[in-house]
This record gives structure tokens, sequence and C-alpha cells, in this order.
DNA sequence: AAACGCTGTTTCGTTGAGCGGAACAGAGGC
DNA sequence: GCCTCTGTTCCGCTCAACGAAACAGCGTTT
């Protein structure tokens, strides 16, 4: 019994006990994240748990609308509720609506694409987006999420994490994106220490191929990094602007850091 | 009672019993989407549950990331995970991935926006969208809902629930989103016949000032409307191509709910 | 300063909710 | 027809979760 008696996260959590069945909960939801539809026989095994618990935590989310259960097949999927909780975090999100303005300030100015990504779970994920109004741009998808090395916005994230972080996140393997993702721990660290210099990064296709891109951290109170902001676009014709671009980013980005409390620059 | 036997939450389940801390865990993730951040007793009298349960369960919530907690103010929001869920949702949505070649064909034909909704908790949900590359073009929230007596895309809906559901949300008071808003249930029973008889919903102006838009529903092989595609855009430029784009617009969802079962037209 | 009123958090003994093995029930498949 | 998978339900035992109350921080009030 005692034996086994962690699952999905970090193990020897010394906080105040939590509910078990929620924590078992919230395992049969993120493995739905994995892939889906899938069974009930099929999730026991993979959480190590009882069919008949899984069945019941099925029926609790199936009411609470969380999860779906499509009665031809008697397999369960994500429900429609998970968006409603998202859209909820989206606007509720404080860093969100203060750079929503300074985003759309970006777009206007530089006719590329803005965007804005936060940690999470040792990945970035896009939060939000601004597009111009042109036939080509770029478009992320918001919610995906994607590794630290690879990307002006990783790479503004990573530049600015405190040096633990900095370095198991720099070790290898570090999986190349495209034919430019760095791959090399020691080329990727020389690169940080110069983002952090310059006050911001560029990707040339390092993360998809043919997109550019330039990116700033919005910094808070005790130089953390809460959230990315990017200016993106096809690759050829963002080049030639770059500098340009980069230095309104960057101005742009510090005056948000202010807005959440981050000390004005001493220099 | 066998009456009301959809409608998303329901007593009385008949069904196999859940998991009652799971549910417990449910309600206070959903009290977060009314709005946040929240305090432990806030939460607690808001749902009737004692203060200990509500930390605990928080606790757990914490470490799984689907809610935050702020160390300075010890008030709780909603956690990053919740995007991850929901980005999962979407990507594994099928009638999204079957919509969206659809609705990018409409966009690149009609120059104008295009959205996916689909029915949840008596509200209707926008799933996605895709955008023409124009200056000015209509946009709207993924996430965001409304309730379903205004818009094209909400009448649409209506127009091809049974008659018990659509009677219900037919029901005074009907609330004005915009002066352009039906209020009154016969008018608007009434109009929702024609809907039915012609194949698609008109809307101008109805949930949104200066939004015109024509919707038109995917159908099960039950009949039922899963999903509605619309196409909006500003109303002036939007309304001297209305007929052509709801041609266009109804020629693809009737396409589209064959893929998903429906029988062909007798007519 | 001290007392108050408000938070969030922790403790601890009791008990009933949830666990899980096993039985049941359908749906396909040799 | 049987066999073998599913998902679902049953039911007695147990231990995990409950909740009252105590504790611990903060700000404000007296």
């Amino acid at each position: 019994m005692g034996g086994a008696e962690l699952s999905t996260r970090a193990e020897g959590a010394p906080a105040g006990r939590g509910v078990a069945s929620v924590e078992r909960a919230s395992d049969v939801l993120f493995c739905f994240a994995a892939d889906s539809p899938r069974g009930v026989t099929e999730i026991a095994s993979e959480l190590g748990i009882s069919k008949a618990v899984v069945h019941r935590i099925l029926t609790s989310l199936v009411q609470r609308d969380l999860v779906a259960l499509d009665p031809a097949t008697r397999l369960y999927s994500l429900g429609p509720a998970v968006l409603e909780l998202a859209a909820a975090y989206r606007s509720q999100l404080d860093v969100r609506a203060l750079a929503l303005d300074t985003m759309r300030g970006l777009v206007q100015t530089t006719d590329e694409t803005s965007t804005l990504s936060i940690l999470h779970n040792g990945r970035r994920v896009y939060v939000d987006q601004v597009t111009p109004g042109r036939e080509v741009k770029m478009t992320v998808e918001i919610g995906a999420s994607f590794p630290l090395h690879a990307g002006a916005s990783s790479k503004a994230f990573l530049a600015w994490l405190p040096p633990d972080e900095r370095r198991r996140h720099t070790e290898p393997p570090l999986a190349p994106l495209t034919e430019a993702t760095i791959v090399s721990p020691s080329e990727l660290r020389r690169e940080l220490d110069q983002i952090r210099e310059q006050g911001f990064a560029v990707s040339l296709g390092e993360r998809q191929p043919g997109a550019g891109s330039v990116a700033a951290p919005v910094l808070d109170e005790l130089l953390r990094p809460v959230a990315v902001v990017s200016v993106c676009g096809p690759l050829q014709r963002f080049k030639p602007d770059l500098a340009a671009v980069a230095a309104e980013l960057v101005g742009a980005t510090k005056a948000l850091s202010r807005k959440l409390g981050a000390p004005p620059e001493p220099e």
C-alpha cells in the first residue's frame, strides 16, 4: 500500500496535504491531453489505479462537462467546459490585459504579428496574439507549448531565468526543431549571455522554418520573467527591419515591466 | 424527473454514482470562471462547504497547476494548465478538424471571417475562426459564450434544436444585446421557422453593433446541430453580398453534414 | 500597544465515502 | 455457440477526507 504513493508530478511535496481523489481526477484529465478519446481500462492501466475508480471519476467529470462520453463507442474525451475555464483564465490574466495594448501598438508600427507567452511546466505557452491586417502574416496557436531552447521567445525566457533553470534547459540533448535550431549547449549559453546583455532575443527560423522573430521579456519586481512579448513575421521581409523592430519592442516591454513593479533601469 | 433529461447539470442523475470530492473540486474550478482571484473563505461560503475542504481541494489543484496561488495576497485564481487542456480539447475536436478546411474555403471566396460554434450549457461558444487578410475584418474571441436568441449562429442552433429546447430559449425575457436584438418571442419563433425552411440564418447587428453574419448548421445523422458555421463581417460591406455568401455557406455546411453522417437531402 | 476582526492554515478524532476485487453485462470476434 | 475483450455495478472494509475548533498572520481600530 504505502509504497507507490506518488503519481504524475513531484514527489515529496512538503506543503499541506491535498485531497487524493482530486489529484487522481486531475491526472485523469491530463491524460486526455496526451491523446483521446480513450477508454476506462486504458486510462486505469496508464495511471495505475483501478478501473472502478477511473469510472467513478469520469462519471463526475462528465457531469460537469469537463469530459465528454460518446455513448456509441463508450470512449471518453475532454469536454467543452475546459474551453470555458480557459476563456476565464485568459480574460483574468493580468499580464495579458496589460500587454494587449502594447502588443496592438507594436502591430500597428511594425505591421507584423505580436505574441505573448508565459512559462508553464518547463515549457513556453502562447497566451495571446495580435495580428496585422495583411495578406501574408504569421499566426500562432494559443495554448500550444514549446521547449525553451529554440525560438526568440523561448530564448528570452531562458536568458532571464535563474542560473539553475537556465542550466537545466541548456543541457543536452537539445532537440532540433528545424535546421536552424541551436543544438550546442555551449553555443546556446553564449548566446543567452548576449541576449541578456542586449535586452532582446532574435530567432531566424529556429523554431519554425521561414519565420523570424524578436522577443523581449516582461519582468516583475524581482526581475523574474513573467511573460515574453515577441514580434514575428515571414523571414525575408522581417530580416531588414530587425534592428528597428527590436528597439521598439524593448522600449515597449520595459514600460510594461515597470507597470508590473520592476525597478527602473539603473544605467 | 424524466422531463428535462439533458441540460448540463441536472440533479437526481440516475446513472452510476460519481465521486463527491471530484464534483466539489469541479465546482471550485468553475467558481473561478465567474470571478477571480478569490480567497478560501469566499469560495467556501459561496459553495456552502467548509473552509478546510476548500483549502485542501485548492492545494491539490495548485499542485496540478489548474489553480494558481498568489503567495503575496493568498488569493487563488485559475492556473495555466487549463490552457493546456483547452488546447488539447480543440485539437481533438473532430467537428473542428473537419470544418477547418471548409471554413478556409469560405474565407477565400468571401474574403470575410468564418467562425465555428458549438453548443454548451445552453449557450453558444466560439470554438474556432478563420480570418481573411484584410485591414478591416471581424474577429471573435475563442471560448466566449453567448445566449441562443441573438445573432445568426445562435439562431441557426435554435432553429434546428428539438421543439422543447427551442421553446425554452424563446421564452421571455429575451435580453437585448443591441438595439437590433429580437426581443419578441413570437417574432423570434416566426423567424426560426423561416430559418429552418431557407436553410440559414441572418443577423444584422443583433449580437454586436455594426456586425453582420450568415450562419448554417452542421447536422449529425439524426439531424441534430453539432456545430454552426458562420461567415461574418462589417455590416455595410457585408449586406450587398449576403445572398451569394449564404448560398455558398449552405452548400459547404451541407457537405460537412454529410461527412458527419447526415442523410442526403431528399428534395 | 493591545485588542480586535479578519484572513488562511493546521490539527485531530470520528465516520461514512470511496476503494477495489469480483461479479455482471454487452459487444464483437474467432 | 463460446470466448474475450470491453464498461459498469455491487458491496463490505478501511482509511482518507471531513469539519469544528484551535492556530497563526495581517491590518485596522480602540
